[in-house]
RNA sequence: GCCGGGGUGGCGGAACUGGUAGACGCAGCGGACUUAAAAUCCGCUGGUGCUUAGCACUGUGAGGGUUCAAGUCCCUCCCUCGGCACCA
């Protein structure tokens, strides 16, 4: 088995060995490199889908310190969360100690894949030590007013029992479960997000290095929205309606006002329109509609009228007061103007409404009508049937109504966002508790300070009750307490908190995992942070991402941090699929990494992970592609094993490169070309290991070759051999991030120093990047039609003289007329002739 | 519906700023080694046709266009994946 890496002794070996190599010296930050992997839910095991987040972080790690940077390369668990307690619940243990268990065995897996980290710094979210922390984030928030507690209506899910945010409502149905979401009115606890709706938007403009599809979907989050609100008084009332609007232009062909049937005002008027009895079952029914049509694209419209009117205040009409269900309470002012000419919803409404609603153009392409309407016009153009505004663009229009209507105290610009304030409480177990206490005389107190952590008892019945409140709610000995304020008897809140605020922060204790003093090192953390590469799948592009984004905001306004943005540089690798999908549990097409790692070694398995595709790409798993890495491994293996003899104490360096011959050089050529090749598609900013592998591979293959064929090399010459070790060094070194062990095994017994890891990265002799000759392409009329030999610096003119004299060249152009010839030097030659 | 990514051999994927399409790997075929097989090493490998050491034609989802030259740029369309979706 000697033609064979024995990776089982040498993996270990070097595993063992490379713990000291990643404990990182925080003092140290001239040239630090914060190098972060997002951290994992220890469900118990990983599959081979999650290894390729942790073998990019990896191999980044590694290349960085050959860099000469000083890494922090940390990993934590993000371990509170439904699934212990659901595990904990099946199981008849702790959610405590299945974590715990899992934690230990995700160790030892990503030892074996040799992923590496400083684990003197590992943190746990579900550990008193650090959650302690997380609930003094929420009493900051609070102080701060950026945490409040209202009653609200909230996402429900039935099955996981507890109330999600609307970021974790995903088509009406809950993420995880799946389950049909209900709408509950509880009291909550909300994060004031929205007040950051502003910079989270306008600050994803600096970072430049991050996928602009990430920030797309931010953007689309946030979805801010201009415009204008306008006050329509009631016919006979003081009461007025304010209607939201991005298009206040379309106003003089407001003929309608349609209000949410769930909107507060909605019984007062159908009470007022005499029409209470119908419009309370219109309610009903437009709430069971709203249920109903969640998943469909093609929603009716269909109305109730209140029997009340409203005065347009641009054309002093009366127009008649709706009730829809496609208006939303939860956006805007849950009430909107109807332009049936110039939006297509309200177009579909009138169509079908009971009673007759005029349509009127107020835009049109030209000054004059469109004739009927068969849909909503929806482009800019002219003014028309607008009285004083006629002829004017209708985006002039638009500033000039806005104004006036100000003027007259009835409009104001305003902007609306989508993002809503984040839900955070959970009727569930496994949580950090929030740190509040209810008295009923001193309100909602926050926990002070020294009497943190409120400690998750882990003697309840964490059963879920479904009653809308947490399991901690039975214990009365969690619950009963006393007011920090005035001493009275009080109660501590039951919910506990999202899960998405445990990983919101986790980033900035990694400086100081165990201080017990503050939640982190101001210093360390200013010195240390933004994170310099971030890496991590592409679901977290909106929740974790934002909500971190958010908090580190907050902590720089209050004045305890001194960055505003986490992350400078994100990465979002794809995901590995198998047969189509999705790596997942639940799918059943999961690929443990462990019985790959025990028949090929954890070097196959890291190399095939990356060689797979380029990283920000879905890529299929292929277990018979994993061979392909294998044999590689062994290849090169085999090169110095073979060979091993000629390295000695006493190598000699490398040839001088002036004075190789043509069978020489070009392998000293291909050298300086992987050098350059490995940088520009690791370092070069889309960490293309795909690329780079298949770089090494070239190298290898011409390795091969020169020790097979060529003379100088056969018969001992010393030159020769000296290339020989020359290019093996560079290989094993530009190989090492991406198959350290058999690199570090190589390194170590070629006689060189304790750790390949601390050898800087070779630099190309640029002037052996390029060949001496090249195969100069000739073209006539744009197709091919021969290759000759050039030497590299021959200008145009030779270049074309050459092309005219090829034989080939010239038996195609007899008898025609040369009309024009194209000549791109280091390419080609394209002769035009007819 | 809107926004964004993508569509290249039997397969995963290469291809700089428009300039040799298919690097590298998998699978397949042939050869060397072997009593034999495996492993290994070397070579071939997009398709079609022919007068087959070669040559020609064709070929990057479809159809048009720009250009001396298009996988790459422009227009129209199809398919696919992801995000948002009655947001006023």
């Amino acid at each position: 088995m000697k033609d064979f890496f024995p990776f089982m002794e040498i993996d270990k070996k070097w595993q063992e060995r490379w713990e000291e190599l990643f404990r990182c010296d925080l003092d140290d930050t001239d040239k630090k490199f914060y190098c972060l992997m997002m951290f994992p839910y220890p469900s118990g095991n990983l599959h081979v889908g999650h290894g390729r987040n942790y073998i990019i972080g990896d191999a980044l790690a590694r290349i960085k310190m050959m860099e000469g940077m000083n890494v922090l390369a940390p990993m934590g668990w993000d371990s509170f969360g439904l699934p212990a307690e659901n595990a904990a619940i099946k199981n008849k243990i702790k959610p405590s100690t299945w974590t715990e268990d899992n934690i230990a065995n995700m160790k030892r897996q990503f030892a074996k894949w040799g992923v590496m980290y400083d684990w003197s710094r590992e943190i746990a979210s579900c550990r008193p030590d650090y959650y302690k922390w997380t609930q003094w984030l929420f009493t900051q928030l609070f102080k701060a007013n950026l945490a409040y507690q209202e009653e609200a209506s909230v996402n429900w899910c039935p099955s996981c029992a507890t109330v999600l945010a609307n970021e974790q409502v995903v088509g009406g149905e809950c993420e995880r479960c799946k389950s049909q979401i209900e709408l509950k009115k509880l009291k909550q606890w909300f994060f004031r997000i929205t007040i950051y709706a502003d910079k989270l938007l306008d600050d994803l403009d600096i970072l430049k290095d991050w996928p602009g599809r990430v920030c797309t979907m931010q953007r689309n989050w946030i979805g801010r929205s201009e415009g204008v609100e306008v006050a329509f008084k009631l016919v006979e009332s003081d009461e007025v309606l304010n209607c939201f609007t991005t298009r206040v232009d379309t106003i003089p062909g407001a003929t309608f006002i349609v209000i949410a049937a769930d909107h507060p005002l909605a019984e007062e008027l159908i009470k007022k329109g005499w029409r209470e009895k119908e419009g309370k079952s219109f309610i009903e029914h437009a709430k069971q509609l709203r249920l109903q049509e969640r998943e469909k694209t093609e929603n009716t419209k269909e109305g109730f009228f209140t029997g009340c009117y409203a005065v347009n205040p641009s054309t002093g009409k009366n127009i008649p007061v709706f009730l829809a269900s496609y208006v939303l309470m939860d956006y805007g002012t849950g009430v909107v103007m109807g332009v049936p000419a110039h939006d297509q919803r309200d177009f579909e409404f009138v169509q079908d409404s009971p009673i007759e609603i005029p349509v009127i153009q107020v835009i049109a392409s030209s000054t004059k009508e469109d004739g009927e309407l068969d849909k909503a016009f929806l482009d800019d153009g002219i003014m028309i049937n607008s009285g004083e505004y006629n002829g004017l663009e209708n985006r002039v229009a638009m500033e000039k109504i806005t104004d006036e209507l100000s003027a007259q105290g009835l409009a104001w610009r305003v902007v609306h966002y989508r993002l809503k304030d984040w839900l955070i409480s959970r009727q569930r177990y496994w949580g950090a508790p929030i740190p509040m206490i209810h008295c009923d005389s001193c309100g909602a107190v926050p926990v002070p300070e020294k009497d943190l952590p409120v400690i998750l008892p882990d003697d309840v019945d964490f059963m879920p009750r479904g009653d809308g409140k947490s399991p901690l709610a039975a214990s009365d000995e969690f619950v009963k307490t006393i007011c920090p304020r005035c001493g009275g008897d009080a109660r501590r809140d039951t919910d506990t908190m999202d899960t998405f605020v445990d990983s919101s922060w986790y980033f900035l204790r990694y400086m100081s995992p165990n201080d017990d003093e503050k939640p982190f090192d101001r210093d360390l953390v200013n010195r240390w942070l933004p994170v310099n590469q971030y890496v991590g799948g592409i679901e977290h592009a909106i929740l974790h991402l934002l909500y971190s984004r958010f908090i580190v905001k907050f902590l720089r306004d209050a004045g305890h941090i001194d960055f505003d943005e986490p992350f400078s540089n994100l990465f979002t690798q794809g995901m590995i699929t198998r047969n189509g999908s999705k790596m997942s549990k639940s799918a059943g097409n999961t690929v443990d990494p462990n019985p790959l790692i025990e028949k090929y070694g954890a070097d196959t398995v890291r190399v095939y992970t990356l060689f797979i595709g380029p990283p920000e790409k879905d890529a299929e798993w292929n277990d018979r592609s994993v061979e392909g890495a294998f044999r590689f491994i062994n290849r090169v293996w085999r090169l110095y094993e073979k060979y091993n003899g000629l390295f000695g104490s006493s190598d000699k360096e490398c040839p001088d490169p002036a004075k190789l011959d043509e069978d020489h050089i070009e392998v000293y050529r291909k050298t300086q070309q992987t050098i350059q090749r490995v940088k520009d598609d690791i370092l070069g900013g889309s960490f293309h290991f795909n690329t780079a592998i298949s770089a090494l591979m070239e190298l290898t293959n011409s390795l091969y070759l020169y020790v097979d064929e060529n003379d100088g090399f056969k018969s001992g010459n010393e030159d020769s051999i000296a290339l020989f070790r020359y290019s093996m060094k560079n290989l094993v070194i530009l190989l090492s991030p991406m198959a350290p062990h058999i690199c570090e095994e190589i390194w170590e017994r070629t006689g060189h120093g304790e750790t390949i890891f601390k050898e800087g990265l070779p630099v190309a002799d640029e002037k052996y990047l390029r060949a001496d000759t090249y195969t100069l392409v000739l073209q006539v009329n744009g197709k091919i039609r021969s290759r000759i030999d050039v030497e590299k610096d021959l200008d145009k003119k030779d270049l074309e003289r050459r092309a005219l004299e090829d034989p080939k060249i010239i038996s195609f152009i007899e008898g025609k007329i040369v009309r024009k010839v194209i000549t791109i030097p280091g390419k080609l030659v394209n002769i035009v002739a007819n």
